[in-house]
DNA sequence: AAGTGTGAAAGCATTCACAGCG
DNA sequence: CGCTGTGAATGCTTTCACACTT
């Protein structure tokens, strides 16, 4: 998903980035996105002593199917061996280099609540291409705790931060009604790829990169499902409460959840 | 990206479930990951006391462009009215409704660590169509510890909660080496829709649907694409430490990071 | 043999552009 | 007149199937 080019970064759509050219490095969104998992199955079968293995075997670690992990590693280069397979290490490397995480990447993180929280004591950052620069918070009351090695900074220490570290990523796990205001100051103070945890849509200029994870678009997503497949068994053993309870017609102010 | 009818959930795939019938409530998956984003949106205009909206204005509140929702509210039937637009409170019924939002869904959360904590605190689970059922954790230390007005049960009564509270969907916050185990026992259980947020990929039978956020995958992604900014840079401003430091040929064990 | 890499085909998703309705 | 709803066109993604390499 990704936004580039486009004011506002719309949820898990892998809409397509102005191609500089189709021929130059043109890797498609949708194996961008897979690039990780990839990335994370070679991990885990290295830790597990595998030095080779099949598009098959990598792809079933990885949960998809062979076909499209052999397209979507097509598009870097080639770096398997027919007949063979691929060299766990090597691939494992030429991919990390391929997303870009064979440094560390400095990240500050805005907004240390109860997520904040988590986020900072999370271990897996540094082996995966990350180092927490900073934790900010604009609470004064929360500034100066120290969260998992690091000090609560005051948010206002940002461009400084972003200056002397060269942050390029922020995360935001702010409430949702600052996360415009913090995106803004981010974006201001250089900042050029957001991770936003706070449940609203960022308008960002062109140029910045926003993802977003979000709790309860997901659950909903499973619900949604999750009704369907509730729905098949009530047409084979009916008598259940069904549709449309309340809300009649339109301007009505029924109670609808969001 | 729910994963139906396959083994393994793909991360972020708009993979299509084996659709009964196109004609009946045949909602293409890329519109149903969408849904959760215009009822957040319609809550939004309506707590600003708008009664009424064109699609530019929800779609824009929405992050999307105009043409794109209004062809994913036309899957779910002709709520607007031409020459004037859309109802908010009714257009959110309806979306609530088609999500199955419009009642609570009971969640078990299982791993109570600093992720479980997080989320047993978040406070937009009621008003967003689910309700925490129970929290479960493996660790006989953590048990009885009350977190965000429950408290901590043990995983083994995950089969009793099951069947009292008629829970369908269950989270999995625990460390990755425990997800699948967890996982497994859910489904087990009964549970058949999951949100993991362990970094794994977790192999569930037919019927159940998985969902996964990850956090190093999505600032993978960013590092990705800021990668590729900084590159432009360079080709303007050469000079700059670039590719390939290490790995030379295959075999080597250069530190890839994963 | 075994298994990669890849054109070509099929399937989805997005965007366009406008008919049609209030 | 303005704006929704929607076929048709475009573009992306996945899958197929097999030539090609080791």
């Amino acid at each position: 998903m990704t936004s580039r080019g486009k004011r506002f970064g719309a949820p898990h759509d892998g809409a397509s980035r102005p191609t500089a050219d189709k021929s130059e490095r043109g890797i498609p969104e949708a194996t961008v996105a897979r690039l990780p998992v990839y990335l994370r199955a070679l991990v885990t079968l290295s830790d597990r002593g595998i030095a080779t293995c099949s598009s098959e075997e990598l792809a079933t670690a990885a949960g998809v199917n062979s076909a499209k992990l052999r397209k979507d590693l097509s598009y870097l280069g080639s770096y398997g061996t027919r007949g063979v397979g691929y060299d766990v290490e090597y691939l494992r490397y030429q991919i990390a280099r391929e997303i870009g995480v064979t440094q560390d990447w400095p990240v500050v993180i805005v907004g240390i609540g109860n997520l904040g929280h988590a986020l900072a004591n999370y271990s897996g950052f540094s082996s995966r291409g990350f180092r927490i620069a900073a934790l900010l918070d604009a609470d004064p009351g929360r500034q100066g705790e120290v969260v998992g090695d690091l000090p609560i900074l005051a948010f206002d220490r940002i461009e400084e931060l972003v200056a002397e570290h060269g942050v390029a990523i922020g995360v935001i796990a702010t409430p949702a009604p600052a996360a415009q205001a913090v995106c803004d100051r981010l974006v201001a103070a250089g900042i050029t790829s957001i991770l936003n945890f706070a449940p609203t849509v960022l308008a960002v200029p062109e140029g910045v990169d926003v993802r977003k994870v979000d709790l309860s678009i997901e659950l909903q997503i499973l619900a949604y499902h999750e009704q369907r497949k509730a729905g098949l068994l009530d047409r084979i053993d009916p008598g259940l409460p069904d549709t449309t309870p309340a809300m009649p017609g339109k301007t009505t102010t029924a109670k609808a959840v969001g």
